[in-house]
DNA sequence: TATGCATATGTAACCGGTTACATAAAGGAG
DNA sequence: CTCCTTTATGTAACCGGTTACATATGCATA
């Protein structure tokens, strides 16, 4: 069952269906009538697929995180969903579980499937083949947006958090509450926001002339069981650090499991700050402090921006940035008895 | 740039082109060595969207959830998600925001897209138009896998979890503890699973004789805020209930919400077990008794399952199920003091 | 009455792949 | 040497839409 064969039916041409499913040229009214009859009794769906080749556009939005069962990133998808869904579009979704050559992967798939749009939380900021992909797309008018990590020395668009002066406020409340011996589990050394953040807590400690102890820096991966071990190797130093600054929700959950293993109680035994909250600790009113920001609103915000640059085919990225605006709410944790 | 132009330059025709690109038919080696040259240097990927329409077949699944902000859902997406990238499946996500005329709306959506198959976990189980478009998928040969929810007098395959067993155990639980003011605050009564919770909750007071009270049995949406309301009026009764069944992990934020305002001690104050653990409770050993699965694997079994359709194209849905394991898990907030 | 524009519809090429069918050369069997 | 099979490749129709262009009619304006 095809356009042609409802043509057939109503006595008129394909090109006529066409108009009338489309709405877009003149119809008589009679003529649409009719065919929105025959299309109602046949119980016809137009091939979108046709429509896509045709068009040359899919109507589809690729979205690639790396984490999908992270909270930040589902909730990120939660915003994208409903504007996507009034604009008629469907979102593709790629998770790449922090691996590069899975993200190549699906950036290649992305590219046969003539997406009309990209967003994408790259998982290295430092990844040739990824920025080249991307830059390939917008050259070729599927624009891009990135979410969350920025990538080095790149004009493309997207929608960040501030994340050194961020952290540094995370870190300056640390301070504010005594500590001199911070130490931070960063992100992968490869992720914008892991080194934002990391930028944010050493200018703070500079600023407030506390010495960075490199011991003090332990790396991680944005993953809960690294983040565990860092903990427990953190602690078991000769002079263990007396507050842990978290570089994401999941490094947090991370430092609580090993914490909350060794029966340690945040807030007395031992101080932390983490980056992005954790809904249901909320809930429960667990008193972690932690750097706040609407992730469904960013989510939101980067397919808003997708969507305007579909509008206005001209407008290829130029470094355009928003900001989502963050909070540190301070519930105890930085504290230490 | 085409396969057309590909076969220009190297000097050969499209169908060649083709059969190089897809490994079928024959090619010499020499043919096949200068095609993939000339590939590469062009830097052509093919039109996944012409193939589509040609071979009727769009590799993508469509993926139909109520809420991918709740754990749950996005974890079982997370275990879809590798399966499909290793047979080279797109996932099309639509989250209905257990809403279902955005659930129609989806599934008129998807009709056009000529998905290769769909898993989706319905808002309803009584909803006709869902179950009507289910079979006419089954019937055009898209096979239709349910997760997590099934559909009333379907014969649909699915992946589950035994609900009502399930329930009746964490309800025993609370019996056995010496409970027997239990309150249930239930999912939507359109909801297979919400259905058959509440079924267990009875059976089990009913096995162990003790009376069911109307104000105790209060109906949830599966959401937090309901739940949370729904709380306080149980609190707020003459006879209050001594704990209360929660019938899933929303509906027990929204318990946990409402007794942390009141700063009331779960399995002090006020007992609750919970369907459906909630991870980051876990990992700081937050007290709260939970009857739980693995949802990765869900996800992942049903994708399985799904692909499994696909390859068997004759195997139409005939209610085949899968029911995933759980486990009560009893952390002491089933207790009172 | 002639001219021009808005309305209405059809024809056919095109989007970019796949594949049935045709053709032909090479190698092996009898 | 003939016949059959395997290998190799090309031709062209097809998937199901969209749309530029052609054609035709009605009506208003000059």
């Amino acid at each position: 069952m095809n356009i042609r064969d409802i043509a057939k039916k109503v006595g008129v041409s394909s090109a006529t269906v066409s108009r009338v499913i489309n709405q877009s040229g003149y119809v008589k009214d009679e003529t649409k009538q009719k065919v929105l009859a025959a299309i109602e009794e046949a119980d016809f769906v137009p091939n979108a697929i046709a429509r896509s080749l045709s068009i040359r556009d899919s109507s589809s939005i690729g979205v690639i995180v790396p984490d999908i069962a992270n909270e930040f990133f589902s909730s990120i998808i939660s915003g994208m969903g409903e504007l996507a869904a009034n604009k008629q579009y469907n979102i593709v979704l790629f998770d790449t579980g922090e691996m590069q050559e899975r993200e190549h992967q699906y950036l290649q798939m992305a590219e046969g499937q003539r997406l009309s749009g990209l967003i994408i939380t790259p998982v290295s900021e430092l990844d040739r083949v990824t920025l080249d992909k991307l830059i390939q797309f917008e050259n070729k008018g599927i624009p891009v947006v990135l979410v969350d990590r920025n990538i080095k020395n790149s004009s493309l668009d997207g929608v960040f958090v501030e994340n050194d002066a961020a952290a540094y406020k995370g870190v300056e409340a640390l301070i504010h509450a005594g500590h001199r011996k911070i130490a931070i589990i960063t992100g992968p050394n490869t992720s914008m926001p892991g080194k934002d953040r990391l930028k944010g807590y050493k200018a703070a400690l500079s600023d407030y002339k506390i010495e960075l102890k490199e011991e003090y820096i332990v790396s991680g991966d944005f993953k809960i069981i690294k983040a565990y071990e860092r903990t427990k190797e953190l602690l078991q130093l000769p002079d263990p650090p007396t507050a842990i600054f978290a570089s994401n929700n999941q490094t947090s959950l991370g430092v609580l499991k090993y914490l909350t293993e060794q029966r340690l109680k945040i807030g007395r035994d031992i101080s932390i700050v983490g980056f992005d909250q954790i809904e249901s600790l909320k809930i429960i009113d667990y008193r972690l402090s932690t750097i706040e920001r609407d992730a469904k609103r960013q989510g939101y915000e980067a397919m808003a921006m997708l969507i305007d640059k579909l509008s206005n085919k001209e407008s290829k990225s130029s470094g355009r940035k928003i900001f989502v605006p963050y909070q540190v709410v301070l519930r105890g944790s930085e504290l230490t008895k």
